[in-house]
This record gives C-alpha cells, sequence and structure tokens, in this order.
DNA sequence: TCATCACGTTAACGCTCGCTAACATCCGGG
DNA sequence: CCCGGATGTTAGCGAGCGTTAACGTGATGA
C-alpha cells in the first residue's frame, strides 16, 4: 500500500542529480534527457516521478530551506548558551555548504525560476532562518544594531557558502581543515561587530 | 573616423541592460528579443552591435574580470604597505560588488556558459586577481599557510559579495554604512588566520 | 544628386526542449 | 492464467529561441 521505501529511492536518485546538473549547468542548461540519462532511464520516464522540470527543482529548494531551518531551530534549542547557539547554528551550516553543495548553489542561483507559491514558501523559510541567526548573533553581539547584524549574517552566509565556488584542485585543505577554517573566519568576522555601535558607526576607542 | 563616441555609448547600454537582466534571470532565461526591448530597439537589431547573445555575456565577463584585476594591481602598487594594501583590495572589491552588482553576480554565476577560449581567459583572469588578495594577505598574516589563506580569500569574495543577495528592501544599511561594515566583517574574517593553533589540531603542514 | 553607410525593421528558418500519447514489460495477487 | 498497476520506451507535437535574410530609411559627403 505504501511505496514509499522503493518509489522514494528512485525519486531521490533523480533528485541528487537534478541538483548536481542544475548547479553545474543552471536550471535552463539542463534538459530532462540529460537528467533521465543521469539515473539510468531517458526522457519522459522522468514524468512517471515527477509532474514536470519546474516540480524537481521546487521540491529540491523547498526541501533544502526546510531542512536548515528546521536543523537550524534544533541546534539552536539544544544549544547551552548564546555562543554555543552560534557555534552550532555555524557548524550546521558549514556541514550543509560542505556536503550538501549542489543544494547550497542551487539555494541561491535559480530561486525566481520558481512558481509564485513555491517561490514565497521558499523565501519565508529563508526569512525564519535569517531571523534565527540574527536572535542568536544578537545576543552574542548585543552592541550591534538590528539591521548592521542582518546583513551581517547575510555576509556570513555568503562566506560559509564560497566552498561551492572554489574548484576541487588538490591545492586546497581537506574537509576538516576546511570546515575548521571556515567556523573560524565565520566567527572572527562577526566580531568585528562588536565595534560598531547601533547606527552602524565605527565606535572609536583608540 | 572613430565612431567609439556614439557606438559605444549603444553598446555599453545593450551591455548594462544585459547584464542586469541576465543577473535578475539567468542567461538562459533571457531572450534577445528582451534584451533589445530594454534599450528600444526590437530583437535581431542587436546584430549591428554583437555577434551573438554569447558575445554580449564574453564581453561583460572579460570585462569585469580584467576590471577587477587592473583595479587591484593598481590599488596594490600604490599602497603604502601591506596592510594598506589590503584595505585597498577590500574597498576596490566593495565598490565593484555594491556599484556593479549584476556584473558580480553574473561573474560567478554564469561563466561556464562561455566559449571555452573566453572562459579560459576569465579563469586567468580571476586566479590573477586571487594571486593579488593572497600575496597580500600573506604579509599581513604570515604565520597563516597559503593554501588556508587562498581558501579564506574565496571565503572573503563570498563575504563581499553578498549584497547582491540582499534584497533591497527598508530594513538595511545604506550604502556608506553597508561598505564600512563589510569593510570591516573582512577584515574581521582574516583576523581570524592569526592564532590558529589555539585549537590546536590544524596548523599548516604543507 | 545620389551612392554609401549606420542602424533598424519584419519575416521566417531551424533547432532545441518540455511535455504528451501510445505502446511495451515486468510482476504480484485473486 | 490473467488483470492491473508501476515503470519504462519511442515518436512526435508545439512553443520558444537564436540567428539570418531581405528590406527600409535617414544622415553624410563627394
Amino acid at each position: 500500500m505504501n511505496p514509499t521505501k522503493t518509489a522514494d529511492s528512485r525519486r531521490e536518485q533523480i533528485l541528487r542529480e537534478a541538483a548536481r546538473l542544475f548547479a553545474e549547468r543552471g536550471f535552463h542548461g539542463v534538459g530532462v534527457d540529460e537528467i533521465g540519462a543521469a539515473v539510468g532511464i531517458s526522457g519522459p520516464g522522468l514524468y512517471r516521478h515527477f509532474a514536470g522540470k519546474d516540480a524537481m527543482l521546487a521540491e529540491l529548494l523547498v526541501g533544502i530551506s526546510g531542512r536548515l531551518l528546521t536543523a537550524g531551530k534544533m541546534r539552536v534549542a539544544e544549544a547551552a548558551g548564546p555562543a554555543e547557539a552560534l557555534d552550532a547554528l555555524i557548524r550546521g551550516h558549514i556541514d550543509f555548504a560542505i556536503d550538501d553543495r549542489p543544494l547550497i548553489t542551487l539555494h541561491d542561483r535559480e530561486l525566481d525560476r520558481l512558481r509564485d507559491s513555491d517561490r514565497k514558501l521558499v523565501r519565508q523559510l529563508q526569512r525564519q532562518y535569517v531571523e534565527e541567526w540574527v536572535a542568536v548573533v544578537r545576543q552574542v553581539h548585543p552592541a550591534a544594531g538590528e539591521s548592521e547584524v542582518r546583513a551581517a549574517v547575510h555576509a556570513v552566509f555568503g562566506l560559509l557558502n564560497s566552498t561551492p565556488h572554489i574548484g576541487e584542485r588538490g591545492g586546497l585543505p581537506g574537509r576538516t581543515v576546511m570546515a575548521a577554517l571556515l567556523h573560524r573566519l565565520a566567527l572572527g568576522a562577526l566580531d568585528a561587530l562588536d565595534g560598531l555601535d547601533s547606527t552602524g558607526n565605527w565606535r572609536v576607542t583608540y
């Protein structure tokens, strides 16, 4: 009665390959035949699993936005204090950025290819995720103004999401080293908020 | 004899609108008719100025890569010391990110839509720009290893390029405040390159 | 005056692509 | 044994898009 097992594995296989291809060549740059070929079936066979190409992108983007948000909320709830919450948020985001590289790429690249309702949903999830970060960062750096913190959070997202832009070439740090590096860079960037007052002006201390 | 005046203004108008549209909806998501309409002519009239749609993208990407590189080199050459050079690099990149928002977006989004030769050229210019940064950052933070610095530079690019991802909504800092904020965030992130061994386990070995 | 050139126009071609239609195959349960 | 559903296949339609062709038109200058 419930065919979720095998059917979902097929669906998920398609989604995984579609995410990779979309991230590599863009949503419009990939044809359904290519996606089909990537999972061993060809072209229109995909329509047994998805209503259309748009539906795949929608499911991918809604999925990752939701997972980022729920994981973030869970980590914050489990944290002992604000600093630990921020640590956990950063660590979680890095895991996403490194392990789900194609999805992160899609997430801030192809959002506007969605139907209005889906795009609204994704935007709402994204916004909640940002607010989760903003609340935590404001507790750790109470001197900074809200709009500066929000901009800083976006900037840190850009920093953490930079891994997809780096080629896989040999001269780069491995996963563990890279994760630790990004973690420290993010914390260092946010530490710079302590010198700012609520108007964004540099508070002169020297 | 030299028709650069009016011809170039038309060409540049087309390039500006094409950059905006490409950044908004992606290279494949914009039709030549739309680009033409954006400058008041329609469709194939563009072919009086460009060999094709690809040529517009190529000129945009080669142009911005080259301008970033030459501006960076000039700023470094004029700087009094490493710290001032880093300051100037950051300031210059922020100017690009804020003022040429569509181009920055294109720059790390549509690179693979180029012909092989153009893509190679853009990649080479990008790499030289990165190396310019790496050399300066290594002087300011000599304790960090080269591959970590390179990854950190990419991460800082992600941070500085985050402005395009932020909506134009009202609750955000204005240009001046935003530029100052990004500047401090970038410096703060790079400061984290010092004292990396405080966590013990991942000091440079390569 | 009139050839020339810069700069546009519209019509149409050819190709790609998303998607549907119609048909095949396997497979579990009455 | 056979019905029916799940899951593919290939053929083909229809729309959109980049590009070319053929033509118009107004300014320029010998």
